[in-house]
DNA sequence: AGCACGCCGACT
DNA sequence: GTCGGCGTGCTC
């Protein structure tokens, strides 16, 4: 029947230029035309050469008036379909983030089956041997063979079913095949395989955590947002569980986003402790085969959660039951290049698409958030109290210009007594060092100048191990100069406070001390990061010291003191969002104290002691600070008051960028609804990175019918310019 | 993204 | 006279 008609697909071609954010339209050989799907990926000829180009399947059809068609040379991969809610969902995409289509289907795959040549995609197999012949047989074999290894081998095989061929010899293996004693069998398996734990212990809820749990399960079957806001250390994640638990009995299936996998390993093992083989993990620090295998397993249906960063949110279950989206207020959730979309807007999407329930978690949950649950928008759930009534630390500031005056520069008095009243205790003590836009950078003493990357318009900072001055941003380096080509001093001198300098004080102090440091310098290495923190539970260490990677979901029972070096950074940055960022970062890393009941407290150092945020934090006053802040936004027009529109013009010609800038500017201004503030052009934070001058400018709007139309016309003028591009990045977190 | 076509300048 | 610069345009 089939074919006898003709068959047509519409392919998207696997290019990322807007000038192709179209399909095109190919012939279906007959030997594929049972296999064909929409939403399959397939390897077509496209252009002069006929070059194969992967593509997606977006409409099968029967019919097509164009003439002169070329035929799908092959199916990619018979398993990798992109199913319809994906398919829609990438509409959405493509809508909200003004990215290609094409771009928007190829973040929903895991970055392993994006590339053109795919070797990982292949299952794993795993090679057993087991006997051929009866047991007499080989009992009496045994006898009057001459290879030991043959012997061992068979020996083996007389005890148990089966055994893997990897373990024996290889060429006794050989021998026992050739001679058909033996004979292999190929199974396929997962790269990552993780054993049922029986006795896993599961905690009871508490009465608190009962009402929440309850309130969920509540709307299990309807499209519901609920800001989980719960202080650290009031158990969320066992309530993840429970909720977890019951849906799967359900038959249902579960995702759960957790912020850059490193720092969530705590959590990814509570899942595997609790249901073991029920959980795929999707994250990108997997290699390629365990991520194909990974999502093979979801979409066999062979698991039934889904832990995972950022793009597990697109994991392709048929029977989502709910979706849970820890520390919510993490900015690892946006992504920060295109498509740049928020993780938690397409869990929106898709939980009314399956009308299950959204759970936004957080001690710390984002402003923005945080009024949406005031309004009603989201269902607010409160667990304002730690599990078993444990008491959150107490806080004190220290004046860090007083502490100057007695020159104490780093570790204030106040901090140096409670750090040796913890070490004879021999209780843990963590250490934050915040270095956020800032850096161990080097300067000359003399004239003040400051070594700047001639890439980028940002300073270099200094790594001591390898005595260089680095750029963040491109990798540009140089070895540190000993005279200023300024005024040719010799005087330049570390001008920052980092980790290595927190060091060396506190050996200097602390002589008896364990120390172990945690920053981007010393968990560089795969796996170093999960070392540290594993030794540092053991209780190998006394006092872990390092940047704001310490602060998060960590659960150190004997830490009883936390010490904040250096609190200004944070406060300092200018951005509308600084206060609320500070407060959180400040308190999740306060969290990590008296996690066990131990009497525990908070030391915060600032030159800034009088500081609103710093006052609110002293005060444990979430919702003080989110008032305070939220009046200054409904002031300057800020989300969530106004919604926000980041717009980078881009050249590496100067000139270029600031003409194209200021002509976008006036486009705006003539097709944008009045009420809609269009601040710049100005330069952009990083004016300039990589060679590339960026300007900027910011819109400011809350409703705009002519938004979205005006945007695209703009991206469109600029699909085919020779020296400028243009970025947009709607609902931006950093502006 | 590639690749061909096309229309202008300096060379075997 | 031709080789080759890269601007423009098209790809089922």
């Amino acid at each position: 029947m089939k074919g006898a008609m003709n068959m047509y697909v519409e392919v998207l071609i696997e290019y990322k230029v807007k000038s192709l954010d179209r399909t095109f339209t190919y012939l279906v050989p007959d030997h594929l035309k049972d296999i064909v799907k929409i939403g399959m990926k397939v390897k077509v000829p496209f252009g002069q050469g006929d070059s194969l180009i992967n593509g997606f399947i977006t409409n099968i059809k029967y019919d097509s008036n164009l003439g002169n068609l070329k035929s799908i040379f092959d199916v990619t991969d018979r398993e990798l379909v992109l199913n319809e809610e994906l398919l829609k969902l990438g509409d959405y995409i493509k809508d909200t983030t003004l990215c290609t289509l094409i771009s928007a289907y190829q973040t929903m795959l895991p970055s392993s089956l994006k590339i053109k040549t795919i070797t990982s995609n292949y299952q794993k197999q795993d090679s057993y041997l087991k006997l051929k012949m009866p047991k007499e047989f080989i009992k009496t074999y045994i006898e009057d063979v001459r290879g030991e290894r043959q012997k061992e081998l068979l020996e083996s095989l007389l005890r148990e079913e089966k055994v893997l061929k990897k373990d024996y010899s290889p060429s006794a293996v050989k021998t026992l095949l050739e001679k058909g004693i033996i004979e292999e069998e190929r199974v396929n398996v997962y790269r990552i395989s993780k054993e049922d734990n029986k006795d896993s212990i599961e905690f009871n809820l508490t009465k608190e955590q009962e009402e929440v749990y309850n309130r969920i399960l509540e709307s299990k079957n309807k499209s519901e947002t609920f800001l989980l806001h719960g202080v650290t250390g009031s158990g969320k994640t066992e309530i993840y569980m429970h909720v977890i638990k019951k849906i799967i009995e359900e038959g249902k299936c579960a995702i759960v986003l957790v912020p850059e996998i490193t720092l969530s390993m705590q959590i990814v093992n509570n899942f595997y402790k609790r249901f073991g083989s029920d959980v795929a993990i999707l994250h990108s620090a997997l290699s390629q085969g365990e991520k194909y295998d990974e999502y093979l397993k979801v979409l066999r249906g062979d698991v039934h959660i889904i832990v995972g960063t950022r793009s597990a949110i697109f994991a392709p279950i048929t029977n989502l039951g709910v979706i849970i989206i820890d520390e919510e207020h993490s900015e690892s959730y946006k992504q920060d290049n295109t498509p740049r979309y928020n993780a938690i807007d397409i869990a929106k999407w898709r939980s009314e698409y399956h009308n299950i329930p959204l759970v936004l978690g957080s001690a710390t949950p984002t402003y923005e958030s945080y009024a949406r649950a005031l309004k009603g928008v989201y269902t607010l759930l409160s667990l304002p109290k730690r599990v078993n009534d444990i008491s959150l630390p107490s806080i004190k500031i220290i004046d860090m210009a007083e502490e100057a005056k007695k020159r104490n520069m780093i570790i204030s008095g106040y901090l140096k007594e409670k750090i040796h009243e913890r070490l004879e205790k021999k209780e843990q003590i963590i250490l934050l060092l915040n270095r956020r836009g800032f850096g161990t950078l080097v300067n000359c003493a003399t004239c003040g100048y400051t070594f700047k990357c001639p890439n980028c318009d940002i300073t270099l900072t200094y790594h001591k191990s390898s005595n260089t001055l680095r750029c963040h941003y491109c990798g540009f380096y140089i070895k540190k100069p000993d005279i200023c080509p300024e005024c040719k001093s010799t005087e330049i001198k570390d001008a920052g406070l980092g980790t290595e300098k927190l060091e060396e004080e506190l050996k200097k102090n602390f002589k008896e001390a364990r120390l172990i440091r945690m920053d981007a310098d010393t968990t560089s290495r795969k796996g170093s990061h999960e070392k540290i923190i594993k030794e540092f539970k053991e209780e190998k260490y006394d006092i872990l010291f390092g940047t704001q990677m310490i602060s998060k979901g960590l659960d150190f029972p004997k830490v009883s003191l936390v010490g904040v070096i250096n609190a200004d950074m944070t406060l300092n940055i200018p951005d509308f969002r600084s206060g609320e960022r500070a407060f959180a970062l400040l308190s999740q890393v306060s969290g990590r104290a008296g996690r066990s009941g131990l009497s525990s407290e908070v030391v915060i150092q600032t030159f800034n002691p009088d500081n609103f945020t710093i006052k609110m934090l002293e005060m444990g006053s979430f919702l003080k600070n989110y008032q305070y802040e939220m009046s200054i936004r409904k002031k300057l027009k800020y989300p969530p008051y106004y919604y926000l529109v980041g717009i980078k013009i881009c050249s590496s010609i100067y000139e270029d960028a600031s003409i194209e800038a200021t002509k976008v500017y006036n486009y705006l201004k003539s097709n944008l609804n009045p009420q809609s503030i269009i601040l710049g052009p100005t330069t952009a934070g990083i004016f300039k990175m990589k060679n590339i001058y960026r300007f900027q400018i910011v819109i400011k709007y809350r409703y705009d019918d002519n938004l979205k139309t005006a945007l695209k016309s703009m991206d469109e003028m600029y699909i085919n310019h020779k020296t400028v591009y243009v970025e947009v990045d709607m609902n931006p977190y950093y502006i």
